[in-house]
RNA sequence: GGAGAGGUGGCUGAGUGGUUGAAAGCGGCUCCCUGCUAAGGAGUUACAGGAGGUAACUUCUGUCGAGGGUUCGAAUCCCUCCCUCUCCGCCA
């Protein structure tokens, strides 16, 4: 959420913003209402001082003997009658303009950082670096064909359990699976991360609170009977764990690690991606998320990328790294980095990670701050997968597939999968 | 799901209609005294928003789980909801 106080003041640097993402947003219709809440809020409590010293005033009077019957006593009481129904008036505009502001404002998206690169779209997007040796070549299988012919998972009957784009996985595949979860944990958790394991489901305001909400209400699937949703990405249990809260300044910043499985609807990503692992309403993923110090947050948006980036080096899958151009930025972000595993099935780079900075945007949404000796301001969020474990795993096949359809496992595997490679059984 | 209890400041915990934003204690911070592993004394210590001032600061409003209501006046009374705890039932 954007600060009231800077649409008001300084509503060039957001509209300038948007205009990198290639949005165009008139705000001269919000600053009227932010200028009108601001003097209804100060006639009314005028007036409610006004209120109270009346209040008092009766208070002291019966106090000090006098009748309460009195036409004194009455005349003030009526007065303060009064008033009261002046301030109800002015308290029910002042509502429906504060909510009114308040949704036109939770739509609008975060700030591009100035370090953020403009552009369209995707195409515009730059490449920071590569590293690995991405295998070339006509002979390489995707990895659903891989995965068939050594019965790792099922896509047909996992929709006649769910849906399409469900998968279920077996044997050697739901090992890998666990493997590798275990894996992106203790990595991460030997880096310093505490370990969570959230909730999968989560409520509006926790979604709201990270972003998600009001605007992407069709990404997620919603439980009808209670004010629960089931959680996209454990940024949004993560980012709700602090909600309302103060953080001392000498506790930052906090870094979680949490595996969740993420539910998403893919509304509109019909035919995209069907076969496979690559784009599915349940997946499993291990999150990497800090709450820093302001001042401190542009280094620790490296730290988070050069973290995530550590698990494909370990893994010995060959990568790249993007920086989002501001039309491709994600609707909190301020700026991100997409780590891009290699496929030779495929033959390209496919997005495995996504590690965003936001700033105070989410903190001002969910209230998160922290206290120095004399401030409190808002601390700021950073999130990124460590990995998505299914485009992980299907990396694996990909890039460790041999010509009699086995698969050899990277080395830092083996001792969570307990063999060197997958094999036909 | 049924019955009961309760939600107050960083924490513990008073407060059942009138200068109570809230006693007391703990913790934190500042200063003083003393000087050796400690103790004592004084002061200070919630959050949000608005107005004024370069600023230190002053001032107004709101906030005692949330939202309504009663009243001139509510932490205190009434209603609804949420959450926590105890007992019973059910359940992985």
């Amino acid at each position: 959420m954007l600060d009231l106080r800077l649409i008001r003041e300084n509503p060039k640097l957001i509209s300038e913003g948007f205009n990198r993402r290639g949005m165009h947003v008139d705000l001269k219709p919000i600053q009227i209402d932010i200028e009108e809440l601001k003097n209804i809020e100060e006639t009314r409590s005028n007036l409610q001082s006004k209120g109270n010293k009346i209040g008092k005033e009766v208070g002291l009077k019966i106090k000090s003997g006098i009748n309460p019957n009195s036409e004194e006593l009455k005349a003030l009481k009526s007065e303060g009658i009064q008033i009261k129904q002046r301030v109800a008036q002015l308290e029910e505009r002042e509502k429906s303009l504060s909510e009114k502001l308040k949704t036109q404002i939770l739509n609008f998206p975060n700030i591009p950082s100035e370090n953020c690169p403009t552009g369209k779209d995707e195409t515009n997007n730059k490449e920071i670096r590569r590293w690995g040796n991405p295998l070339q070549g006509n002979d390489f299988k995707e990895h659903w064909e891989i995965a068939n012919n050594l019965d790792l998972f099922e896509s047909e009957r996992s929709s006649r359990i769910a849906k399409s784009r469900f998968v279920t996985l077996f044997g050697q595949g739901a090992k890998l699976e666990r493997a590798l979860i275990n894996l992106m944990l203790d990595i991460h958790i030997e880096k310093g991360y505490k370990e969570v394991l959230p909730p999968a489901l989560v409520n509006t305001s926790s979604l709201t609170g990270s972003g998600q909400l009001p605007k992407f209400s069709e990404e997620s699937f919603k439980c009808n009977e209670d004010d629960l949703w089931l959680s996209p990405t454990a940024e949004v249990p993560l980012t709700a764990l602090h909600r309302n809260e103060i953080i001392p300044i000498d506790l930052l910043p906090l870094k979680y690690v949490a595996y969740s499985p993420c539910f998403r609807r893919e509304a509109g990503s019909y035919g995209r991606d069907t076969k496979g692992l690559i784009r599915l309403h349940q997946f499993n993923k291990v999150e990497l998320y800090w709450f820093s110090d302001p001042d401190k947050s542009s280094e620790a948006h490296k730290q988070l990328t050069l973290d995530a980036e550590a698990i494909l080096q370990i893994l010995e899958l060959p990568y790249r790294v993007l920086e989002l151009c501001t039309g491709d930025l994600g609707f909190s972000a301020s700026r991100t980095f997409d780590l891009e595993v290699w496929l030779p099935g495929s033959n390209k780079f496919r997005e495995i990670s996504s590690c965003s900075i936001c700033g105070d945007f989410q903190a001002r949404r969910s209230s998160i701050r922290t206290k120095s000796a004399k401030t409190t301001k808002l601390i700021h969020t950073l999130n990124g997968s460590g990995l998505a474990v299914g485009r992980t795993m299907a990396a694996i096949l990909e890039n460790g597939q041999q010509p009699n359809g086995n698969v050899t496992l990277p080395k830092a595997l083996v001792p969570y999968f307990g063999n060197t490679e997958l094999t036909r059984t």
